[in-house]
DNA sequence: CCTTCGTTAGTCAAAGTTGACTACCCGCCC
DNA sequence: GGGCGGGTAGTCAACTTTGACTAACGAAGG
């Protein structure tokens, strides 16, 4: 699972109603050009791809207001709404090691419920642990770990960050539990896209936090 | 930069000369077609691509011995062998949160010096402290934390995953300092591929460590 | 006025990735 | 002896990703 498309989807939707550049602007915004594959090309790739498949309905829209070419606006339909839910539960739910996904699943977790968020997190932690002890079990051979060499350092590394990632993600449920932070159902949104003129305080300029090379 | 030519490359060093089907069992058995894109397609087309390259030279060869198609057996070229060490050191040192890449790194830092593995790592910690300065110095809005919403969750991931990588990263430094494994020019090395006939103990069948779903 | 620069909005070719598919040969079982 | 299961070796079309490029307009300066 790549992130572009739990992206566009989630940024259309908080919008309602946006055309390609809003949702590009959205993204940079979030950082995402820096933490994910959120780049022009992918973005309006994954618009006129999921416009296809019906998760996105395509409003072909008169020539820019503010000059560039005439641009196409996209709602998001009750289809794509389903995809998108879907996609933020996996995302949430499943152990891989995509940082992108996982950023993109908490950023977009107030979509859920709280006590369903709660119970994906868990689900998270116990496949991660169930990961851990396949890596535990299966590498490390009969004849005592030392027979692998340096490639026993891997699954070292696995092992550590699956610890980490769980620990972590304890720590969230923990304060999703003690009743941190609004989700579904629960009042007023937060709200995180630009609206039409506001300007974006992280615009391209100097270093950005997300620059990772 | 996504770690199928590292890992491509890598197997057609270790065996001199390999065709296709040899370096897809190679990745196969370290289990690469699980955490990383090894996948058929994407291994030939690595081959192909990089022989147009000149990073490879490709022969034709008559048809195989043991059934199927005529194959093509590669070999390594001086610049390949330049670009493929290029790779593991940028791999080792580049902080990004990409495990394929990581874990193939790990997987042929033996093919430098020690020394120099040390420093690449070292390296490496340095960007990753870096990168979290930036973070938590330029997300954490003036107004204080808590200003973010959820969204200060991501910030709070990234900062937690750097630090346990960083941890990660020190114990490992520790290990080679402390003269653990065989790295380049100081003997016989570590070999990872299997020999003409040798059978995979790792072969498809039940569940693999490295299944991440 | 007219050129140049930045912003808006998006396109495109080339490269990479995926997963299913082909084609060949060997051994084995009935 | 024929057919079928499994291993060998690789191809292919469809899709996604990348990064550079285009084109239109407004404002600003000379």
């Amino acid at each position: 699972m790549s992130a572009i498309r739990l992206l566009v989807l989630g940024a259309v939707r908080q919008h309602g109603r946006a055309h390609g550049y809003q949702v590009r602007n959205d993204l940079e915004y979030w950082g995402a050009h820096e933490w994910s594959n959120a780049k022009p090309g992918s973005i309006y790739h994954a618009l006129k791809q999921m416009a296809k498949q019906g998760l996105l309905h395509a409003h072909e829209i008169a020539p820019s207001t503010a000059g560039g070419p005439p641009r196409t606006e996209y709602e998001i339909t009750d289809q794509g709404t389903e995809e998108y839910l879907r996609l933020v539960r996996e995302a949430l739910t499943s152990y891989d090691q995509k940082m992108d996904v996982k950023s993109a699943a908490i950023g977009f977790m107030v979509d859920l419920p709280r006590a369903e968020t709660v119970a994906l997190l868990k689900e998270r932690i116990r496949r991660s642990e169930e990961w851990r002890s396949a890596v535990t079990e299966h590498y490390v051979p009969e004849e005592g770990p030392g027979q692998l060499g340096h490639i026993g350092e891997i699954m070292n590394l696995w092992v550590h960050t699956a610890d980490a990632e769980a620990e972590w993600t304890q720590g969230l449920i923990d304060r999703i539990e003690g009743g941190a932070y609004t989700f579904a159902g629960e009042g007023e949104p937060f709200v995180g896209v630009l609206t039409e003129g506001e300007e974006n305080p992280y615009a391209t300029g100097e270093r950005h936090p997300g620059d990772v090379r």
